[in-house]
DNA sequence: CGCGATTGCACAATCGATTGAGCAAAGCAG
DNA sequence: CTGCTTTGCTCAATCGATTGTGCAATCGCG
């Protein structure tokens, strides 16, 4: 007898529940093995006539078959999800790399998953877990604190993973070329300061971690073109006070205490930092933050309009995502950086995809 | 003889592949279901033995087994998935949206999967559907442009779900008082304007869909405030352009032109539009959008220090998502309308999650 | 007409979990 | 010691797909 008879004889059912293949088989006349093969495109393949395959789709769509992915992705060990770790929905880098990631991972007919884990190590592995748990066949991973520990857990489960604007020193790594980035952005934000040199003396480096890689590498940048152009960047000109936006205010309300005002030239890493720094703004008198430029690394189409010059450095997420799924594609997983270059956004400018 | 015996005897294995339940059962002595049981945290419920339940505790950690949930959610029918339907991750209402879902969603226990679609009907189709078959358990739609569309593929899939500021007629809706809080984005808009109220005559609304409910309800409140104040609010000053900033910067200069000038006194509706009123800024002369008033709807954090003042009316992401949950919580899908207050954001003044 | 190749399909195992049912052993009351 | 309940576990079916294998029926060729 038949292993499975939810609606007894071969009529009954209907609009019940979500049809299966072993509704369509009975309806059908056909097998379950059939019907599988005609839903899942290898109906030439496994040697389906032509007449039948054409019967049954004819009833998947009347029916209003949809193919459980569990169930495929159980059999097939391949579930078709694809995730990506990010550290917050809420800035405009991250949120850009989840539009691309979106969009290609569609466009490849994966189903992306974007979880953001807040820069929290022990939320980031349990998210990864999870997503482990569910059997995605591939993970992004773009904004985490620890990211040799997640390269383990992944390597453990045997899951392909890239690490983005990240990199690991086990695992494959697509970054942006930081250091160039911050070094164009510094000069162009000490040149194109609105006020006499001999203020800029003193040019402050707000935002980032000092273990972090992109925060190392851009500090790197802004160090060498501070010196190219004779400029003070001793150590108390740097700030690194992670990327929460409340902490920036506290340690940039704490410097502009000990300075006696704001500086007048900032290079803000982050865009969280940058509206820290807003923040601060916000508790000032209107005068105060006229004739202070700004350069951040990250852009924000919003932030090339504000009342002082702002110059930011976009990275490509589109670059960034494309050369990622590459080495997906390429199946190589040898730990190797891969640069992309990001570019300057002048201020009163915006990003043009089309140039 | 055993149905499955990858590894042969039962000591074999080991960093192989991920481990399951009958890897765990073999090698503690117990049976598959006894595994399950404790692994689930049925082990009480089931009648395990303590001493039982922590010897395969102590195997599990040790393998470093982890469930397979494609497994479980076939077998439980409930995959532990959520979805949330957006227009675009670039836009700061819908990231803040996802980033209440995504903390809303996990602090739950489910695993929340966020999907942009760009406004698309047929990619908006395509994604719930995929998104049905992967068997989520619940699904929220908040950036959709063919809600009943949607509506009626949640309903045939018999998906619990929730419509989060986009009305259905047959779901419940979660939404933002739009009405109330454009007529208060108007009057302070009209009311702060660095203007004399004469050259404040001709108030402009740009962006959004005719037959869009948020637009309709934010148009209304525009044009109340416009016949409280006496300002004329006739057609030609209601440019309906859509979301795409491409069209709002094609649809602003068009106007400009006709007009020989820009507005005085500017509702954007939306943050998209707004960058593409920035875009068409970003071509004009940097003097000629000093004197603007601009008030828009939703809130981006970098906005509110642009060079003119620029009043914002937030949509409260976190009571949106909250109020969504309660509706699936509650269990109740009859239809009907929820209302959420917006808060507004005077220029120079950054939203706080405290206040 | 006879025989091998091809066509077209069905059977049944399998993926890894959950769960109703059943059963032996232990505990306990009388 | 008998009979009943409780304890602690195992069995086997099941979720909905995929896929290796097998077997008739048909076709083609001489």
């Amino acid at each position: 007898m038949a292993r499975r008879n939810r609606s007894g004889d071969g009529l009954a059912g209907g609009a019940g529940r979500k049809p299966t293949i072993y509704d369509l088989a009975r309806r059908s006349g056909a097998s379950p093995s059939t019907v599988s093969a005609v839903l899942s495109g290898k109906a030439t393949e496994r040697r389906i006539k032509p007449a039948t395959a054409l019967a049954i789709e004819a009833l998947a769509a009347e029916l209003g078959y949809v193919p459980n992915l569990q169930a495929r992705g159980l059999r097939r060990e391949r579930s078709g999800l694809v995730g990506l770790i990010i550290a917050t929905h809420e800035d405009r880098f991250f949120s850009s790399l989840s539009q691309s990631f979106d969009t290609r991972a569609r466009r490849r007919g994966h189903c992306p998953v974007i979880a953001s884990t807040l820069r929290n190590p022990e939320e980031e592995a349990r998210v990864v877990r999870t997503l482990i748990s569910y059997k995605i066949d591939a993970l992004f991973i773009a904004g985490a604190t620890d990211a040799e520990a997640l390269r383990e857990i992944c390597a453990a489960a045997r899951l392909p993973h890239v690490f983005i604007d990240l990199p690991s020193l086990g695992a494959p790594s697509v970054v942006t070329d930081n250091r160039l980035g911050a070094e164009r952005l510094t000069r162009t934000l000490l040149r194109g300061a609105p006020v006499a040199a001999s203020r800029l003396e003193r040019p402050l480096f707000l935002g980032g971690v000092a273990g972090d890689f992109a925060t190392v590498s851009r500090l790197d940048g802004f160090r060498k073109v501070c010196a190219e152009m004779g400029l003070a960047a001793s150590d108390d000109q740097v700030l690194l006070c992670g990327y929460d936006p409340r902490r920036a205010t506290a340690t940039l309300e704490a410097l502009c205490a000990r300075l006696g005002g704001l500086p007048k030239a900032l290079f803000i890493n982050s865009l969280p930092v940058f509206e820290g720094v807003l923040r601060l703004f916000a508790a000032l008198p209107d005068g105060a933050f006229t004739d202070i430029a700004i350069g951040c690394f990250d852009y924000d189409p919003f932030a090339a309009f504000l009342s002082f010059p702002v110059t930011m450095m976009r990275q490509d997420a589109d670059g960034l995502v494309d050369r990622a799924y590459e080495v997906l594609d390429a199946g190589d997983f040898t730990p190797r950086l891969i640069a992309v270059e990001p570019r300057l956004i002048e201020p009163r400018t915006l990003y043009d995809h089309a140039s």
